[in-house]
DNA sequence: CTTTTAATGTACGATTAATGTTCTATTTGG
DNA sequence: CCAAATAGAACATTAATCGTACATTAAAAG
């Protein structure tokens, strides 16, 4: 827990680091927030440090070396809730900001959750009204299971990659395969890489 | 629950929260709420603080380290993570008294995970390796998945009840239905409340 | 390469400011 | 009348500050 001061001593430190990469000294410290003493900088860069968010990365007496450790994700592992998927139309998004607990294992900054509609992917366990944890990103390896955007449509699928050819495969014999031609314009949005069920 | 001037300060603080992240002190909070006493303001943290609104993070005589208690509703629960289960044989229990952060609405006092060994439910779309929520019960009714124990075996199955008898059925053609007798010793541990699947 | 100089971090002690706590008594609204 | 709310002052503890001297490293000079 941070008090005040510690808070706009990190945010200084944070922010010269941010713009020009190099710790500024304990003398610009603190000329920059107004202190007359050298030792009421080291004394909350002191604390900073026992509280575990900063580190001199060059030990002791190292030199403008000091570095912020990146906020570990103390926060609850929630992720946005970010809309339906269902196959055949663009993702409708969720108006509300509204997040969902997850397990850490699924959690991650780039992650986000998508309730399914349907069931084209009953044959790999994704039942209808299933939620989805995607991670974002723009490539996906043969079989993994997908967010793709089609020609403005957006579908969970299987991504299939042969003899140099790009498909997409529901889980589903009712379901057709979709090819992807050069013609089409195709993205991948993210990849999945869990399920939530709540019966 | 709350009176009307409790509702105020815990409001007051709550927003300076979200705003500066920094807990107002006493004194602040006295001068923002036209009081002419700290005690006031003492006297009402105090009842917050008995309600289980507000808690000091830093204990006794902590400056400006109050936290508004997220409701329960909103918190991330965890339950504990109790073993695997696998069609067959008792509950294998984890050593470790390991916990799984789930979404609130797979959260509960009597809720635990079991870990899902076999495909005996793939059909309805749990597969090996998912996580199954169970709520721990000794009666369910009929089409629920249940974690049952039949004479020490330990499965995971729908549970039936047809013209007045009882049966596990899995959801998987190459596993047999259980029937039910008199002579066995059957015990309904939970249903199957919702499943975390982890690509 | 060694010496010198400048820049920078560290230590200790003492002091002031900010803030929470306690106690008793008084007021207020139903 | 009663319970909640309020007030006032004194007190206790933590947070923040200051001043100075010293130690170490990095850069510059020789």
């Amino acid at each position: 827990m941070l008090t005040v001061r510690q808070k706009q001593v990190l945010g200084f430190i944070r922010g010269r680091l941010q713009e020009s990469g190099i710790s500024p000294s304990y003398r610009e410290i603190m000329a920059a927030l107004g202190f007359k003493s050298l030792s009421t900088v080291t004394h909350h860069v002191r604390s900073l440090m026992r509280g575990g968010y900063l580190v001199n990365a060059k030990g002791y007496h190292g030199k403008r070396a000091l570095q912020v450790v990146p906020p570990v994700s103390e926060t609850s592992a929630e992720i946005p809730l970010a809309g339906v998927i269902a196959a055949g139309r663009p993702i409708e998004a969720l108006e509300t900001s509204e997040t969902i607990a997850v397990p850490p294992a699924l959690a991650g900054p780039d992650n986000y959750a998508l309730k399914v509609q349907g069931d084209s992917m009953i044959g790999d366990g994704v039942l209808d009204g299933d939620v989805v944890i995607v991670r974002r990103v723009d490539t996906a390896r043969h079989r993994e299971m997908v967010v793709a955007l089609i020609n403005g449509e957006a579908t969970l699928k299987r991504l299939a990659r042969e003899n140099g050819r790009t498909s997409l495969r529901p889980a589903n014999p009712d379901y057709p395969i979709i090819d992807i031609g050069p013609e089409d314009d195709f993205r991948i949005q993210g990849v999945a890489i869990g399920v939530i069920r709540r019966y």
